[in-house]
DNA sequence: CCAGTTCTTGACCGCCCAGTCAAGTGACCG
DNA sequence: CGGTCACTTGACTGGGCGGTCAAGAACTGG
């Protein structure tokens, strides 16, 4: 599984072919059929995993954190850490998004996770610490601009992972404009 | 090109076929080897008509608006209402950031749609009318949120384009916090 | 009304794909 | 030691792919 992640983000799922992945890893094309059902299944295995690490990944960096606020910081700033570590996995996450096959498969993991958020969001906006809008919606605003921001400036252009995720958390909590 | 367009945002690049194309339109599949020479050709120039009609529309909305604030609260205005005019056409683009043959032409056009924001950005800065921090940063946390919120509010759960767009500009300029 | 050019057709080519399966292979057990 | 069976192999199948091209059709200008 992780040489297909490997081949399916470097040429995409389409161009990479079974053959490929079972040539490269110097076994017979059996094999793969004995432990997958077929190419689509390997790859809904590959995003199941990938999502439930990140889940995991992000789960952890809040555990012992009361604050809602910096619950939602810690929340960006491990997705961003996880995808500097896995690029592949988060590459096949958006390339999932754009196939009408695993987007359902998609959604069902990122509802999840938006859903943690959310919680977070609602908390800190009963304490009146955040503007009253609608959270999910907040909580996807959110989502987008470390997904953005992680896929230009630390994938395309190497960027720090640290810093990249300063900017995001500024960003996300105070807008653009000049505050106070 | 617009029912290659409506074909590859449904299905997808690689499974959908020349012969589909062609058959779809009625006509032989020469005539599609007279008018592109692959393809891929064909993917490109779809894409790249998207991108100059975005930009397009994005430099009419601000036209004669004078206040960098509203400039960049006027682009994102357009650029969504753009993607709720042409979902396909946005679906292709996504799917391009995926695919690394389309990757280059498709950053391309996305740096000069960037680079405007970033002038006004700028602008606004030099005003002190927007926390100083990194330009090209804050155009792309930007383009993050407008396009992951298109996706998900617009897109997939039919929520007028309007009202996402003023949650939109509300939390780029704003942020999460409860202002002043 | 013809010659020349532009445009169109669809059968065809070579290739590669996802997936199958008959034929092993060798670890384990009685 | 023979038998069983979990596991592995890779040649093979049927089909679809991107792309070609000989054979015209349709339209020109003379």
């Amino acid at each position: 599984m992780a040489y297909a992640t490997e081949r399916f983000a470097e040429q995409g799922y389409h161009p990479t072919s079974v053959s490929e992945i079972v040539a490269g890893l110097g076994v017979g094309k059996g094999v793969f059929y004995w432990y997958f059902d077929s190419k689509e299944q390997l790859f809904l295995e590959i995003l199941k995993e990938a999502q439930t690490d990140l889940r995991r990944r992000q789960q952890q960096a809040i555990a012992d954190e009361e604050d809602p606020v910096r619950r939602i910081e810690l929340g960006i700033r491990a997705s961003m850490a996880w995808s500097e570590a896995h690029r592949d996995h988060n590459k096949l996450i958006q390339f999932a998004a754009t196939e009408a096959a695993f987007g359902g498969a998609l959604r069902r993991g990122q509802d999840i996770a938006v859903a943690d958020v959310v919680k977070h969001v609602k908390e800190a906006i009963a304490e009146g610490r955040v503007r009253d809008t609608d959270p999910d919606l907040l909580a996807h605003a959110m989502v987008g601009v470390a997904g953005y921001l992680t896929r230009v400036f630390i994938y395309e252009r190497g960027e720090p992972a640290e810093e990249t995720a300063d900017a995001a958390v500024a960003f996300c909590l105070h807008g653009l404009l000049a505050g106070v």
